[in-house]
DNA sequence: TTTTTGAAGATTGTTGACAATATCGGCGAT
DNA sequence: ATCGCCGATATTGTCAACAATCTTCAAAAA
């Protein structure tokens, strides 16, 4: 819970002007403002917010090597527009590394972190009652999050992310899939239950189902044999 | 096999500065030009490439979020110097990939493919009778790469060959570790034999327990207890 | 002796200007 | 009418200069 005793001061440290660039323009991709396929104008970025090309350029190439936009010399830099098949890959790998996060968990998990846990999906289960989606689809990614941070690998942790925001670009594509109010509600409990048993080849092989449910949830028109992993 | 019809165009096409220098610094980098911790001038390194120090700056930023450099604040960047602990969580992450390459294989692994993973073996014999370190070891770095490749995912190819660039580093740290050509000449001869099986759970832990060895042959000092999958 | 202060120098952060390339539109030839 | 050429415009690529920050080191104070 706690960070640093003055988290403001870390903050202004860290902020160089590429930095805040970059968070912002990955906020707004993210946030759907740019659409994928679409062009960033480094002149009107640069102008909107204030600074200067420099910054601008140097942000993108951070977007860039992390996968959000992709670069055409001399043309531009494009918000990212991640083909279905390609969409696949991605939901399948992260499917593979929940099963790992799965695996480590039900070797080395807490009964602390259990509890924040099982707060999670506590609250998970309120924002249904309530059909409250965007507050459960908040919880949802931070008890994803959380897990994986759990399991202790740091890197495992950073790629991890990585790959959860180029889904959430991924789903910018489609058209929102707005409405459908999980029915794997209870399917997070099952995934702590696996987890508590201590059996890592059961709990990773139900977190890699309920990843892969998230994949078929919103990559529904796909061509076959898309090779799955377990 | 048979890339673009005229490679060069595509090259040409790609060279900004920027990625040129790039290349250039990751080069310099993973050839142990630049220690891991030693600072990197942007003036110097511009001087010493014949550009300006804008090209310079993206690349840093490029190789920032490739975990290959870390930026501080007003003081620079330095070539990144990965702790043991963090190190161990590298190659644990790799040969996680490497076992979802062996499920992948085992499932999916074509004659031709198969052919040519032999031929790659093939040759490290070859190597390893000569006694020509060198050469077995770029033959086995493409041995990896290639079976990666085959596996079909795009995205997982990406990452492993991230996490293969920061083992590269993490390997300049230790010195050197000469001479010791390697016992686990015939383990690729295993791994083959095991996707050949069509068991992706066992190829897959084949993969698994040999890149393994390779983390135990490389991190010989460790704090114990760094979690392993399977 | 040790610590502190404060310039001078070096390095990074940021900017605006110039060069190179691509895009867009009209004009003429087929 | 379509295609190709060519100039005008817009955009990206690169650079050099200025501003802000850090580092160094010597001198002064404790």
């Amino acid at each position: 819970m706690s960070a640093a005793p003055y988290p403001t001061i870390a903050q202004l440290q860290n902020n160089s002007l590429t930095m805040v660039v970059q968070q912002e323009i990955e906020r707004a991709i993210l946030a759907g403002e740019h659409a994928p396929g679409s062009k960033l104008n480094e002149a009107a970025l640069a102008l909107k917010l204030g600074v200067s090309r420099g910054p601008v350029r140097e942000a993108f190439r951070m977007l860039d090597e992390a996968g959000l936009v992709r670069t055409e010399k001399n043309r531009g830099v494009f918000v990212r527009d991640i083909p279905p098949d390609e969409a696949a890959e991605i939901y399948e790998l992260r499917a593979a590394m929940e099963e790992l996060v799965g695996r480590q968990l039900a070797r080395h998990m807490t009964d602390a972190q259990r509890d924040e846990a099982d707060a999670l999906v506590q609250a998970m289960d309120v924002a249904v009652q309530a059909q409250d989606q965007h507050t459960y689809h908040q919880l949802n990614l931070r008890f994803h999050d959380r897990l994986v941070e759990m399991a202790g690998n740091r890197k495992l942790a950073a790629i991890y992310r990585k790959l959860v925001k180029e889904i959430a670009l991924i789903r910018r594509r489609q058209l929102a899939t707005v409405g459908v109010l999980p029915v794997s509600a209870s399917e997070h409990r099952d995934i702590l239950q696996a987890i508590a048993t201590g059996n890592p080849e059961h709990a990773g092989r139900v977190m890699f189902d309920h990843a892969l449910d998230g994949k078929e949830r919103n990559l529904p028109l796909l061509a076959p044999a898309t090779t799955a992993a377990t």
